[in-house]
DNA sequence: TATTGTTATACTCTATAACTATA
DNA sequence: TATAGTTATAGAGTATAACAATA
């Protein structure tokens, strides 16, 4: 474990019993929300979501979830359909097809019919769109070397595998 | 696409090498994303969230976040002040008002002023609110236990740990 | 009859700046 | 001058149900 000094070194966390102690805020310990998956997962989301619309700044795409991930699926796969996007999402349609809607305003992605289902649609980058993506993932590789530093190196592996796994299983509930 | 004869069985969870396939869903890889840690927080707090308000059907802290935990530390912390509260959320003060308003509206909570700083608020708990406050508590942990149940127990003790240092380290990044 | 996507409605949360009252 | 909290305003996301068109 290197004890590089950052320029804002954060509290000794050579403490090897921090991990056990109870989670103390403003002088008050927070007892039940300690403990609840539910509470750090929406906890964390607050502070990683603002931090990266202050990173997206007036971009298309920033605040809110869903355009992101939209953009650069599209951006992937060409002729790809709302309902296979409102899936990666979990979101459903409505609320998919507005995020699409703003898109195609912004002139960054284009509505075609699909060859194969005139119900489909087959929506396709257009230059703008791909330019806003490429400056996206730039960002997005950014905050995950600059914001998320501070999970230690030996944390890293396993908490990747975590998150991975506990999304693929919600997929199962969420049906 | 009508090629879509690709069997879609997921892969089985006895496949030891599934955490480290790249992610697949409706069919596309998600690359770019798959590796992000932004992008499995903010996905993993939809899916909670909105389990969440499902579980708390129209109570009155259902939707959102901040209320639940406004309700529950003014519960236990008689007289705590509604800047003490908006460091736990990690939200600004106007945010944190309209929360309180909310709740005293409902006859959860009742302002009184602080004995030791007239500019400060003293809040407490009504009895109203001391009941919801107890539901909502057992909804918390009917959630940690029904919905979380995937996790696997070998895991918990370890993504519980990865939670908690990365929110308390994520309190110094928001100043 | 099921699926793809849209429309309409009503309810939220969020961010910012400007304001008051007290310390 | 700094802090505690409020007000005002503008912008966005969310959930639901009902709808049209195609399969």
């Amino acid at each position: 474990m290197t004890t590089d000094a950052s320029p804002h070194s954060p509290p000794p966390d050579t403490d090897p019993d921090a991990d056990l102690r109870p989670l103390e805020i403003a002088g008050h310990r927070i007892d039940i929300l300690d403990g609840a998956f539910s509470w750090f997962i929406r906890s964390l989301d607050s502070v990683v979501s603002r931090d990266l619309d202050a990173r997206m700044g007036h971009l298309e795409v920033a605040k809110g979830k869903g355009k992101i991930t939209a953009l650069l699926l599209i951006d992937d796969y060409p002729g790809i359909r709302p309902s296979e996007i409102a899936e990666v999402l979990m979101r459903d349609r409505p609320t998919t097809g507005r995020i699409i809607d703003r898109m195609v305003q912004a002139g960054l992605v284009s509505r075609g019919v699909s060859a194969h289902d005139q119900r489909a649609q087959s929506l396709t980058i257009t230059p703008a769109g791909h330019d806003l993506a490429e400056k996206v993932r730039e960002i997005i590789r950014q905050q995950e070397a600059e914001f998320f530093d501070f999970i230690a190196p030996e944390d890293r592996a396993q908490f990747m595998r975590i998150l991975r796994r506990t999304y693929m299983r919600m997929r199962s509930k969420w049906t």
